[in-house]
DNA sequence: AAAGTTAATTAAAACGATTTAAATTTTGAA
DNA sequence: TTCAAAATTTAAATCGTTTTAATTAACTTT
């Protein structure tokens, strides 16, 4: 029940010095004398002394945390597969560099400004790890152009602000090219919502591989759905209601690759004979479905130590090194391409 | 570039009155003088006021935040397919109250000790909600005894302690009930390490569903992995080259069912026909399985929203209601039994 | 009009650390 | 011994808020 804390005046006031003795000894300014400063450092270690750290952050004007905000809804960003991966990386660096992690969903829509201001500007956090919302999404450029340190984890279009990014385009080309370089001709693309960016970039990634090959775009073969196993699925209904001929997929997350797999299955449709699929994400399930999905694999733990990395940089006033960094995208060729 | 931040001085200056009646209009005391009161409100809005966190904390002893501790390695806890669930429910709670939430990875077993204390005795939370960690680890129990706020996401030996917890014992003697009644005999375990109380749960339930059954239980059927899907493989490779007969398996998660699921598959066994299959936690790949896994849910969103709920209500000193609060499990009957 | 209430405001202390500038002690040279 | 310089130590201010106790102003009562 050692509810009662140990302050620096405790410390002090046992090592008969004051305060200001027992702070320079604890920090090892060279001014104190050695003797004092062991004197002070036994008393500290045996009062189990911890330092209050709202007290320093009040006076360094830092909170020596950072904040990872998702200004999407909460349950899609936590429903992401890769979620904890990113998570487990930001936290790994933080740890080694004593910063806390403060977890920031916007609450909804509507108060989403004003949830990002308080993070901005009551200081509880140094700086921002942001998770790319909707390109629509007015308030991210707020938060970007106040200034306050921020690493974005996705594609900006404007010069000055640090990120890192997924090689989505490049991605989705790989993807495709696999499939093209099989002979398929007929290539859906299962796109996510078109107002993210990842959505649009694969999307783009897609178009390029089939101009590289001289293939034409047909419209119709790209079908917007939602990234869940239920649109990809659906995807599937439609294409095969409407008798259009396909013979591969291409799947921006591999979540609408494994609804869409499933649907193929149960209509007796044989992957990769008939249709061959290719998806993105790598998630854990891919590797456990019969045949395996084919897919493009992202180290999401890697991003997220880039990132903080970066932002111990920014905060540190150190080198940033490249403003961009661009994580590479690695094609994974399992049984269904 | 709004970095300059504005404090409460500045709206007292700005409105003419002390930081003392600034920030008792602003906490809507009824002292201050209804005009004085809209005076120094309309101030704040105008100059885009955001109170401080940092000072406001230092003076109130209070953070506003809570944090949420997985005591084993990170990587274990972060790979745990319900994590962000979890997370999902705590946060939102916490939002409604306007907290603040921290996660916190014991950065290694080594220092795991002294982190802890840190967040103890820094002061940087009011509450510490804590995964369960091994039965082993006497760190959990240095906090719990510390007497700080803790809601523990399990069972714990002891009276005093708010817990949120799942019903392992009853969700596993429900799978292995609903296995039993379908006249399988030959019943073999997949179970977690022991060294972990789920772990352990899941086995009692197993043999209290056998007992009730009047089934003998075979100790070679008990087979300790690790909860990965490689552990399942593993088994089920074990058991087939061990030439021994059984008809089913009781998983104590998923991902080993799902590894096992796909062994016995690619050994050509028929499922269920010839071994059923009952996991354990309901992830989402569970449902996309052909067949689909027959499993144990857990709403672990509700047991998030749960637990942050009984701390809040800790921290407010109302009433706790029930310390320990036991979320029912479901089992879901899909293709594999 | 004096005394007593009540209402409204504010000065000042407090939270726990850091840091600057000033004060004190020690040292070394003359 | 004396004094300046160097080495230590410390008082006090500061960060931004809240809260207690004191003060002032306004209003009632006799």
């Amino acid at each position: 029940m050692s509810r009662i804390h140990v302050t620096l005046k405790d410390i002090a006031r046992v090592a008969g010095v004051s305060t200001a003795t027992a702070s320079l000894a604890l920090a090892g300014d060279p001014r104190v004398n050695v003797k004092t400063k062991r004197l002070v450092e036994e008393v500290a270690k045996r009062l189990n002394y911890v330092p209050n750290e709202i007290g320093r952050s009040l006076r360094a004007k830092k909170a020596e945390t950072i904040a990872f905000i998702f200004p999407n809804s909460p349950h899609f960003a936590f429903t992401h597969p890769y979620f904890s991966q990113l998570l487990e990386g930001i936290s790994e660096v933080l740890v080694e560099n004593s910063f806390h992690l403060m977890l920031s969903v916007a609450p909804s829509e509507a108060n989403e400004s004003a949830a990002y201001d308080k993070i901005l500007r009551n200081r509880r956090a140094d700086g921002i790890i942001l998770w790319p919302a909707s390109i629509r999404d007015r308030n991210i450029m707020k938060i970007v152009e106040s200034g306050f340190p921020v690493v974005y984890l996705g594609r900006w279009h404007h010069e000055e602000i640090a990120t890192v990014e997924r090689e989505d385009i490049g991605g989705a080309y790989k993807a495709t090219d696999h499939l093209l370089k099989q002979g398929r001709k007929r290539i859906v693309h299962l796109s996510g919502p078109q107002e993210y960016q990842v959505s649009i970039d694969r999307l783009e990634g897609y178009k390029r591989a089939l101009q590289e090959h001289k293939v034409l775009l047909d419209p119709a073969f790209v079908m917007e759905k939602d990234f869940s196993m239920e649109g990809g699925a659906e995807a599937v209904k439609e294409l095969l209601a409407s008798g259009m001929r396909f013979d591969a997929i291409f799947s921006a997350n591999d979540r609408m690759a494994i609804g869409a797999m499933k649907e193929l299955q149960e209509s007796g449709i044989r992957i990769p004979e008939e249709v061959a699929i290719v998806g993105y994400d790598n998630i854990e399930m891919a590797a456990m479905m019969s045949p395996g999905l084919t897919t493009i694999d992202q180290p999401m733990k890697e991003i997220g130590r880039l990132a903080a990395a970066k932002m111990m940089a920014m905060l540190s006033e150190e080198d940033v090194g490249e403003l961009r960094t661009v994580v590479p995208a690695r094609l994974i060729i399992r049984g269904t391409a």
